[in-house]
DNA sequence: TCGCCGATGTTCT
DNA sequence: GAACATCGGCGAT
């Protein structure tokens, strides 16, 4: 597996949303296939981005292919990938991943014996990659341990609205990898 | 299987 | 002081 170059990330979020579907990310020996995302950007009003730059969303200002992290709900954290031109404040929530390596390593995290029940949710994924806020900022290409493989098969995505968000939810900027069994509820 | 609800702390008004 | 890009447990169906 090779990580995706900086390029790859250089596009707004609804096509790097789409872009990822069927690629792999990998934190160290874990890893598991992108299934499910969501789009954001600055002119949403859904987005941690549209009041512009603080100290919370100062990366998602920065150049594509970087970690965004955030904390909410007072106990989970939820990863993302800023994307697009340099201070537009995109990025890609990454919802949900199909498990494939490490998985006793997933278990123990998760402290939960089923597949799909490790992956199928942004707070779930994060915590069955060991991702904390410590990787806030963390570049996501040139590195051997922290990145995103490219798929190798042209996969058939859905879309529809965003989940759990109250703003602009007639946005269909969720996407999911048709029919898998790992995306979130 | 579905839907409601409490936990818990940071961010922004 | 309210909102929040969530999750797991619980009770009802």
């Amino acid at each position: 597996m090779h990580a995706a170059p900086q390029t790859f990330f250089a596009k707004d979020a609804v096509t790097l949303a789409q872009d990822l579907i069927g690629c792999t990310l990998i934190v160290g020996e874990i890893s598991g296939i992108i299934v499910e995302t969501e789009a954001y950007n600055q002119d949403d009003a859904a987005s941690h981005s549209y009041k512009g730059e603080t100290a919370r969303t100062k990366v998602m200002f920065g150049p594509a292919g970087y970690a965004y992290i955030y904390f909410t709900y007072g106990m989970h954290y939820c990863f993302n990938v800023v994307c697009g031109p340099e201070g537009r404040g995109e990025a890609v929530l990454i919802r949900a991943l199909e498990p494939k390596t490490g998985l006793d390593t997933m278990r123990q995290r998760r402290n939960q014996q089923h597949l799909r029940q490790l992956c199928s949710g942004p707070a779930k994924l994060v915590q069955a990659l060991g991702i904390t806020k410590a990787d806030y900022g963390r570049q996501l290409f040139d590195t051997d341990d922290f990145y995103i493989a490219p798929r190798t098969d042209e996969p058939t995505i859905e879309s529809g609205p965003r989940i759990g968000i109250s703003r602009e939810t007639h946005k269909a900027w969720r996407f999911w990898l048709s029919a898998s069994e790992f995306v979130s509820k």
